[in-house]
DNA sequence: GTAAACCCTGGGGTCTGGTCCGGAGTCAAG
DNA sequence: CTTGACTCCGGACCAGACCCCAGGGTTTAC
């Protein structure tokens, strides 16, 4: 029924040192984050040695992308909070909708920046003496 | 030609304070940007006041939301040097085509989270027992 | 069974991006 | 011409997000 046992398949878990490596971070991170209660506490091995699931490095890279696009680790860990189990709930709905609308407004903007970089591209060996540059534009203009 | 210099136009400059409060940050922002070389040094007074031209809030502007886009300080100077004068060089197109990339990488991504939002609103009453939740997914897989 | 490589905790250091004094000079309105 | 608001500078301080180290136990590979 089973494998023999002595190539056993390795168990699904992972030392914190290749969750970190794997996930593209810091050993040290992955310690803050969990103090920063953006990781759950993974169960512990006698020795005190942390065991993560595998799929902890799916959480670690999303910390990580998230974080480049300009969420500070609150905002993540709301985020977070938004997948977890009561996915369903009114106010969880709610939370996410306002979350949704934050990403919009970044979307949009950030479509701005690539528009104004575009033109500055390909429409722009010099244009006008003075400050009417598209990536100024881009974001200057009111639309908060 | 010229109206009454009784009722003469304000000066087109504005004074730290104006600057600040116009383009939504602080003063001593203004003056920490300054030294990190994101806003040029304006001509000062006999008094040593900064004087500064108006479109200096534009510049600011885009400061503050280029950082709400998760672009650092560094990078923003990036941005900012790229609409300089001398804006057609060879060097200068392809370090705007690198941006332009970056950006786009960011904007993918940025989508991802959106889409994911979007899924867990409303279609995510529970979503499956364990981690296949939109928002993790959107940004752990490899897209890097 | 031993050495190299790994992990633990606690605490301090670093870098970024500001924010907040304090003492002194400047400006503008009445 | 005074008074209250503004500005100057230098330096201290702050939060966020790590990074590093020491001293000591644990695993693993040979």
């Amino acid at each position: 029924m089973s494998l023999p046992s002595s190539v056993a398949a390795p168990p699904a878990t992972l030392t914190i040192g290749r969750l970190a490596e794997r996930a593209g971070v810091g050993i040290d991170t992955v310690r803050y984050y969990e103090r920063a209660g953006l990781l759950p506490p993974p169960p512990r091995r006698a020795s005190g040695y942390r065991e993560y699931p595998a799929d902890s490095v799916r959480r670690l890279r999303f910390i990580r992308r998230a974080k480049e696009l300009g969420f500070t680790l609150t905002e993540i860990g709301e985020l977070l909070e938004l997948s977890g189990p009561r996915g369903g709930t009114a106010a969880v709905k709610k939370a996410a909708q306002a979350k949704l609308a934050l990403v919009e407004h970044k979307l949009a903007e950030l479509q701005r920046v690539r528009d104004g970089l575009g033109l500055l591209i390909d429409a722009c060996p010099g244009h006008g003496p003075l400050g009417d540059c598209p990536i100024l534009r881009a974001l200057s203009e009111d639309a908060s």
